[in-house]
DNA sequence: AAATCAGACAACCGCATTCCG
DNA sequence: TCGGAATGCGGTTGTCTGATT
């Protein structure tokens, strides 16, 4: 089955958009609103491919849009959404208001991805025992992940099929008010903290006060709270073998951490989240925290 | 001053997914 | 249920700009 083009690409203008183009979209945009992207050069007088405006428009034009660097907080939560979520630069940019997916990729491209080589050329220098170890994790990644995502670097990412929206909540236990440190992350505190998220798989033991454990929209540490936790993601997650994460190695998080390897009971009542055999004793608030253990190495 | 190079980012392209009649 | 249109997404390319030789 063919594919009609999305517009003749005769007599269309092609390449960097003049001022008066984009005040044209941008006047035809605030007047109809978005999208009729097909037919919007046509009636807004515009030679450009509907494709095209859509693309300016939403990575440009928009009133919304956060101009300038990326700050240190954002790259850091890039980091952590990449390591989850992959190239989901989308998913990814739904977390950092103001910026594009097109902008965050780019952004990756050029800074975040040279830090991940160069580190992966320091630690290819490791032993030869760890480098096996790395060489396993590849080939685990690999099988998950597209070839161009494959060079970049070894995160772990958790396939998600996951999109916006508000009924993922971050539930923690009645007895543990949230503490945050300078930078906004949760101070993980005793007895442990746990996440349960709503979905029919999902058993909640205690009824809580949800509304006293939302946290901001714009706290960093809450970067999961809206992704919609479909049974895809959870099943993906449910058959991920943390133990093959890097993470893991070496005892390093596993042993200092509430992330527990061992397929005993669960860690205590406010942790059980899910039943399945590789996640035992796990929860979702353990998964940030797990992360920023390999986020050390880019810290300046 | 000119040539070359590298970094940054806007824009394009093709495929996937969703929507709708 | 199906097929086509519309839209979304991620990879790649092109171009501009500043730094370096």
């Amino acid at each position: 089955m063919g594919r009609s083009p999305c517009c003749s690409k005769e007599g269309l203008n092609r390449g960097a958009w003049t001022v008066m183009e984009d005040k044209i979209l941008t006047e035809y945009v605030k007047l109809h609103g978005e999208g009729k992207w097909r037919n919007l050069p046509k009636r807004a007088g515009l030679k450009r491919c509907g494709k095209s405006c859509r693309l300016r428009w939403l990575n440009y034009l928009r009133p919304d849009i956060k101009r300038g660097n990326i700050t240190r907080d954002e790259e850091e939560l890039i980091i952590r959404l990449h390591k989850l979520l992959g190239n989901r630069w989308s998913l990814i940019a739904g977390r950092l208001p103001g910026r594009t997916d097109n902008e965050i990729k780019n952004y990756w491209n050029t800074n975040i991805g040279k830090k991940v080589q160069d580190h992966l050329s320091q630690t290819s220098k490791r032993s030869n025992q760890v480098h096996r170890q790395e060489k396993q994790n590849q080939s685990v990644e690999k099988s998950a992940r597209g070839p161009a995502e494959a060079k970049i670097g070894s995160s772990c990412v958790v396939r998600t099929k996951a999109t916006k929206c508000t009924k993922a909540v971050n539930v923690i236990t009645s007895e543990q008010p949230i503490q945050l440190d300078q930078h906004n992350q949760i101070i993980e505190t005793k007895p442990e903290v746990g996440v349960e998220v709503q979905s029919s798989m999902v058993h909640h033991h205690d009824p809580v006060d949800f509304s006293q454990f939302m946290l901001g929209e714009n706290n960093p540490s809450n970067f999961m709270m809206d992704f919609e936790m479909e049974e895809n993601f959870i099943s993906d997650l449910l058959n991920m073998d943390f133990s093959q994460l890097p993470c893991f190695e070496d005892g390093g998080y596993s042993s200092s951490n509430t992330c527990d390897k061992g397929h005993s009971s669960p860690i205590s009542d406010h942790t059980h989240l899910v039943s399945g055999d590789t996640l035992h004793g796990s929860n979702f608030q353990s998964v940030g925290p797990l992360i920023e253990s390999e986020l050390d190495w880019l810290c300046d």
